[in-house]
Parts: structure tokens; sequence; C-alpha cells
DNA sequence: CTGTATCCTTTTAGATACTG
DNA sequence: CAGTATCTAAAAGGATACAG
């Protein structure tokens, strides 16, 4: 199902990262704080697969890959954001809830 | 993080069934396809820590327990269900990128 | 009706090593 | 640089039983 894919940590942090532009390999796993190696080439592979992201290889030496957002990435990326930017804002009340919740127990 | 529990698909499911208005605990379980009693209830549960989704329990035999947003859940749901109409709209064009991916290999 | 607890199986994630 | 493969440990998920 493509919730699934969009309901994923991962795949939010990469689309949002893309939207500023294209990046390499390396790049965004220094942008994405805590993802591995494994995670990132797995969930940009998802992404290739479900045509949200490109992928373009260099024939340096070594090899240069860039990652980019498609059209059609592009245009989710566009609903994604607002839901991100609403993290950010809000997180202070979700972890005052949270304080609230937990003392009441 | 607040994004795992933005990143979590029975969050999104439920969200966007809540957003109709309050909803008691079996009628979401029938609403949202798939989901396991332990799924929905655990789920919830992190909703309401969260701050997100409210819980009001009524003293009838047997007990009947609401589940509905809160107004910070409301205005998450505001930026969830842009996403969820995304993925509807466009779930098309993420098969056939599929197709042709697989295609390719 | 609305849950929690437990057991058990299946996935997932992390670390490490290795390749073009 | 940009990955894949493998192994293991941890986490998640399903089924069942039971309780207020």
């Amino acid at each position: 199902m493509v919730f699934e894919r969009l309901a994923d940590k991962w795949t939010l942090l990469i689309i949002r990262v893309l939207r500023q532009g294209p990046c390499r390999f390396n790049q965004l796993r220094r942008e994405i704080e805590g993802i591995s190696q494994k995670a990132l080439s797995q969930t940009l592979r998802k992404l290739e697969r479900d045509g949200l992201v490109s992928r373009t290889a260099f024939p340096t030496v070594p090899v240069t890959v860039e990652y980019a957002l498609t059209g059609l990435g592009d245009t989710l990326s566009n609903r994604i954001t607002p839901l991100l930017s609403w993290a950010e804002d809000q997180i202070q009340h979700v972890l005052e809830a949270q304080r609230q919740y937990d003392s009441r127990q």
C-alpha cells in the first residue's frame, strides 16, 4: 500500500532534504541524523521504485550518484512539508501533553 | 520523536476517521480495515498521551468509550488530510512506476 | 463493550565485512 | 564513493485468553 511508504520516518526525512535540491548518497547520510547506510539505501530504492525519487550515476572515478525528487515526488513533498512544519511547531505542546499524561498514571 | 508518531500507518488512518467526528473503539476497528485490537488499542493510547486524541468513558453497562480529536489533533489532521488525498489521487502513478521499475530488472 | 496480558512467530534494525 | 550481503539482536505483530 502507498500509505505504508508515506508512513515511514526515513521517507519523510529524505524527501525533506531532497526538496532543497539533488543530493548525493553520503551527503544525505550526513544530513539525516541517525540514519544507517542500510536504511538509507533501502528507503532510496523504494522511493525510486515508486517513481518519487530519481537516481543518476555519473561515470566519474569513483562513481558519483545523485538523488533528486521527480515531478511526482515534488507534488508529494508539497504535502509533506506542512506536516513536518507542524511537528516542529507543535512539539512543545506534544511534550507537555506527554508530561501531563505520565503524571496522571 | 514526534516524527515517529506521525510516521505510522495506523496513526494516519485513525486520525482520518476521527476527523469525521468522535468514534467508539469497535466502530474504529470496523472502519479501519486490517487493524487488530492490539494495534488499535496501542495506537490510541499513544495518541492520547501525545494530546492528539481524547478518550471519554461513559458509565453505561457495558461501558461506552468515545475517542475524538483534540484541538491539537485537529490542527494535525489538517496537514494529514492533503497527504492522504495525494495518496488516493496518485496511487495509479505510483503503481505504474513500480511496474516500470520491476520490468527493468 | 473495551480493553490488558501473554505467548510465540515474524520483521525489522544495527553492526560488520566486503565489492565495483 | 556508493552500495550489497550476512548475521544477530531487538522489536513488532497476531492469536488467544481473560477482566472490568
